[in-house]
DNA sequence: TGGACCCGTTAGGAATGCGTCAAGATCGGT
DNA sequence: ACCGATCTTGACGCATTCCTAACGGGTCCA
């Protein structure tokens, strides 16, 4: 497994260059935030595999942070909060937030408790990663495509997150809104230009008749579908 | 969804009965267990969704009932114990729990965190909420509609959400008002008319003899039902 | 019998959404 | 600084979906 990729979010300097320090030297590699604007642009650009989030933020409240990033992602939230408030606690967690810790904690709680999210979330990712069909196969693993031919066929990033989203699912349909807030942001949810244009490539790429698709199916008004 | 069982291991029967109360009122099906062994067999037999789990038990350690549970399942695992040792409690998470609370813990944060741990396992597993007839077959989650011959069924966004509630609530009568106050807003309460129309093409898409319903009953002046 | 009401059905124009293309803008490497 | 690859952005014509309004067929009751 490739190392595991933390948001660390808090306003106060001192706790986050601690806990950064501690956090590397374990291996993982980490991002900071001091602020809940930051921590949703930070989330929605890295997709981070774990976010440890500190209530008492500046500019939004630390529930609303839960909330935003929960509306379009389920990547692992641990709270780390000085609010030793039992209302507080039930509402981060009813939000979305995996687990609560108050502060002060001992680091190697605070460690293990981030490793068991990490084993939950990253249990059901392994799928069988190739998709093969009459035209071409997908290794999504090895982020290949081989045409009928044998031939490599070429993917841009941004075309390999399309794909992926939609094979991983393959079979079930894809809202647009799911499609841009995982890849572009939650902000760009209404630009449904970008879907069009990358969709259309991708076709001309994969599928054997490109005016009329077999494979990338549009569903009018809901979103795209991976017809395997 | 259906109930949430949940297994409760505890040597003190008192303990015991003041969560089975608490849990059994909160709509939770209770098992419960007082030693290591009872509780292996109960987790085997039953296959609970969430087991809450004390270390001290009198036959076996506490931390080898999770490794053993963990041998062959994902079920959640939420630990509740008196022993305050920072050491415990990383060992415990490290075997495989999912969740540490040191006693004496609050009711409301037990329950809390019972939610957020359900949540967790139940997100990936909700495919397959597939509602089968002898004509066709409906998935909620992929939005898909297959008839008996195996075609896919195509649906417009407005059918769908129309034929999602009705399903949903497969059996019930849902009032007109209701579908016209989720779908089109409060202030469409009194367009019958596209109801009307909207299930003509339901009907038309899906039942074998669309002039004489058998799953999307009208009950005249009142609303329409799904009969599974 | 006739009217009031509710429902099913149909069809066509309006509104919205989609595919396509091409021209900048941006980025990274030489 | 240049070049190629990739990503944005806007405009246009076409396809799908939605709304609307009409008509016909039932049922209930005066």
């Amino acid at each position: 497994m490739t190392t595991t990729r933390v948001l660390v979010v808090d306003d106060d300097a001192h706790i986050l260059r601690a806990i950064r320090i501690h956090l590397t030297a374990c291996g993982y590699a980490v991002r900071t935030a001091q602020t809940g604007r930051a921590a949703l642009r930070a989330g929605a650009a890295e997709h981070p595999d774990l976010v440890l989030l500190d209530l008492g933020l500046p500019d939004i409240d630390g529930t609303a942070v839960i909330a935003e990033l929960r509306s379009w992602s389920t990547m692992s939230i641990i709270v780390l909060s000085a609010r030793t408030d039992g209302t507080d606690k039930i509402n981060a967690l009813d939000t979305g937030a995996d687990d609560y810790l108050t502060k002060p904690f001992s680091m190697p709680e605070l460690l293990a408790r981030m490793r068991a999210a990490v084993r939950r979330s990253a249990a059901p990712t392994d799928r069988d990663v190739v998709v093969a069909t009459i035209d071409f196969s997908i290794d999504l693993a090895a982020k290949k495509v081989l045409s009928r031919t044998g031939e490599q066929v070429h993917l841009t990033p941004t075309e390999w997150a399309i794909l992926g989203i939609l094979v991983r699912d393959r079979g079930a349909l894809v809202s647009q809104r799911r499609l841009l807030s995982e890849i572009w942001g939650p902000a760009y949810r209404t630009e449904t230009n970008y879907l069009r244009v990358y969709l259309a490539q991708l076709r001309r790429k994969l599928e054997p008749e490109p005016s009329r698709p077999r494979y990338l199916i549009t569903e009018s008004g809901m979103g795209y579908r991976f017809q395997g």
